[in-house]
DNA sequence: GTGCCTCGAGTTCC
DNA sequence: CTCGAGGCAC
């Protein structure tokens, strides 16, 4: 057996990707998110929004892959796109039963939390313990520690439990509330209590009841989650990037400690941000050892005056990132001084600047400065780009500092290379894990277009926009083309590309150093043409379209939304690139624009039956 | 010109 | 996760 792949564990694609939630934090915000899906929905004030709240589990989300109403794959959330197969992990687990009863779908993927409970949890620890091996900080590392375990014997003595909460597939429901309660009739446990109701009071209510009964279950529990609970709203509301506009999660409020400050290190980002961390004397707080909390930047350092030396209250926002919240005042040592924040660049000594209105100060090194250029060959391997396997930051930071990978082309160099010592004798590298890597890397030499737009760390070139140069150009031959013939007005004709986007996106291309790094990489790669997400099928795909005038049956927003969900470009301007014009009640200019051009002028209706919504 | 929304870039710990 | 800022709609 030779193909496993390092961590263990295949890759498997969502069919339906597997998202995160959004948060509201208080009361404010809950009626925000509501009022944001009235409006997205074109619902009046008088029209409720019925919720579902729900507990929200704090364990690791599966999903769970049933044909034939037995169970043929589990698999991790991963980047929400991809998972890791844990099928054989997800066996031993006895919430997650092995086959549906005959009432269930035949065919049917069901979602939910593993976790495990607190007095397993205690018990586990105990039994590791008095075993000599390492504890688990909190429960949901133990879960997550124990689904991960190669040996799934290893997995089966564990007390692994499992919530349901969700369908990758809605149809032939009404409402959340019907899939929950099929899915509780098919065998799995769901939280209880759950709530569903229309207004504000009932939500609080139910969050109320649920922190008070917090501390007597027993399984840990982060917060509430709320989704629009009639599910055709859900379809019709969609995702904004990465979560779903139908669903929130209202955290309870983070524990809180207080530790002294021992220092304040400044660290350089790949695009020459200096940000500063503050190093803490290690503290528990909720669940895990904290020793370092991020400061943001100047400002934040200036307007919460926090000195070297001081104690300080920290929390982990939504129990996850460090944070400082405040200085205690008095416990303040005396002859303490205000912090001075330095401006110069602490790895290349380059002058940082702070430019008129921005927050952030920036190391001007630019190319001389080895910490942006580590920080850029980190990101160019890092989960959204290359995501190479068994090539993180702490390697990257090791080849560099040897002096074998100093440009991206170096990484796929590496096989050929001439190193001395050779790299299986390094310290912690062997024969297998040399060429495990080699082989990782061999694999990345297929990427596809809008990974490696990413990878290049232009700035303000993040996913979503590199996704769309990849969607607008299509080819990386094309896009090197048009950058490098400097077309900025179609640049600036590609949503969310404006002109300060545009300047750094030709300005990357215009850089020699630039251009011969490309040369360089381009040698070793197959850049994969971009591939438009699924729907290819639909009527409109491809097709550009603009919408003019009051549309009555649905809200621009949400036109658009459904538009870009089928495949389509939604333009601002009518050109006579446009292939469609919608033209709601009193359409102006654009309607005549495309009268002009010749351009099919659909009413709303006409859309709908277009794109079979009628 | 202003306000909203979304994105990018920074961060921690396991 | 948080923050700042760019883009776009009004």
């Amino acid at each position: 057996m030779g193909a496993a792949p390092s961590s263990g564990f295949k890759k498997v694609r969502h069919a339906v990707p597997m998202l995160s939630l959004s948060n509201v934090f208080d009361w404010d915000e809950y009626q925000e998110f509501r009022q944001k899906i009235k409006n997205f929905l074109g619902l009046s004030d008088e029209d409720g929004i019925e919720l579902l709240a729900e507990q929200k589990i704090d364990g690791l989300s599966c999903s769970l892959r049933y044909e034939g109403r037995k169970l043929v794959q589990a698999a991790t959330r991963g980047d929400g796109e991809e998972g890791e197969d844990i099928t054989e992990n997800v066996r031993t687990i006895k919430d997650v039963p092995d086959e549906l009863p005959a009432h269930a779908p035949e065919f049917v993927t069901v979602r939910g939390e593993i976790y495990m409970g607190r007095k397993d949890f205690s018990e586990l620890n105990k039994r590791l313990e008095t075993e000599g091996k390492k504890i688990f900080a909190n429960p949901r590392n133990a879960a997550a520690g124990s689904v991960r375990q190669l040996d799934s014997k290893i997995t089966a003595s564990r007390p692994l439990r499992f919530f349901g909460y969700a369908l990758a597939d809605n149809s032939n429901f009404q409402t959340q509330k019907d899939v929950r309660d099929a899915i509780h009739s098919w065998g799995f446990k769901v939280p209880e209590p759950s709530y569903a109701g229309f207004g504000i009071d009932g939500a609080m209510t139910y969050y109320k009841e649920i922190e008070g009964l917090r501390s007597t279950l027993d399984y840990d529990i982060d917060g509430i989650v709320y989704k629009v609970n009639r599910l055709d709203y859900q379809s019709r509301l969609g995702f904004i990037a990465r979560a779903p506009r139908w669903a929130a999660a209202h955290k309870f409020p983070a524990e809180q400690a207080v530790t002294r400050l021992n220092a304040i290190e400044i660290q350089v980002g790949r695009t020459g941000a200096l940000t500063p961390v503050a190093r803490l004397e290690p503290i528990t707080v909720g669940g895990v050892v904290v020793s370092n909390a991020t400061l943001h930047n100047e400002d934040e350092i200036a307007r919460k005056d926090i000195r070297v030396g001081d104690m300080v209250i920290i929390q982990r926002a939504g129990d996850v990132i460090p944070q400082v919240v405040e200085v205690v005042a008095d416990k303040r040592l005396a002859g303490s001084e205000a912090y001075v924040y330095p401006d110069h660049c602490p790895a290349c000594g380059s002058l940082a600047i702070r430019e008129e209105g921005e927050a952030i100060r920036r190391c001007t090194g630019g190319l001389i400065c080895p910490a942006q250029a580590v920080e850029r060959l980190k990101h160019f391997v890092s989960r959204l780009a290359f995501d190479i396997e068994g090539l993180g930051a702490k390697i990257i930071e090791e080849f560099w500092e040897k002096g074998i990978v100093k440009t991206p082309a170096d990484i796929f160099r590496l096989k050929d290379m001439t190193i001395n010592p050779p790299l299986k004798e390094w310290e912690g590298w062997g024969e297998k894990s040399v060429a495990n890597l080699f082989a990782s890397i061999d694999q990345r030499r297929v990427i596809a277009l809008n990974r490696f737009i990413y990878a290049l760390g232009i700035r303000q070139i993040g996913e979503a926009t590199a996704k769309r140069l990849a969607g607008h150009y299509g080819s990386w031959p094309v896009l090197r083309a048009a950058m490098q013939a400097e077309e900025r007005d179609e640049l600036l004709n590609i949503e969310d590309v404006g002109p300060s986007v545009a300047d750094d996106l030709l300005g990357f291309f215009a850089e020699d150093h630039n251009r011969a790094v490309l040369d360089d990489l381009e040698v070793f790669l197959t850049i994969q043409d971009y591939e438009r997400p699924q729907n290819i099928d639909s009527a409109v795909a491809g097709k550009t379209v603009v919408f003019t005038g009051t549309l009555a049956k649905l809200t621009r927003t949400e036109a658009k939304a459904q538009a870009e969900r089928l495949g389509a470009k939604v333009a601002g301007s009518v050109s006579a690139k446009t292939d469609y014009v919608v033209a709601g009640e009193d359409a102006g200019s654009k309607l005549k624009k495309a009268q002009e051009l010749n351009v099919t002028v659909l009413s709303e209706d006409g859309w709908l039956q277009l794109i079979g919504q009628n």
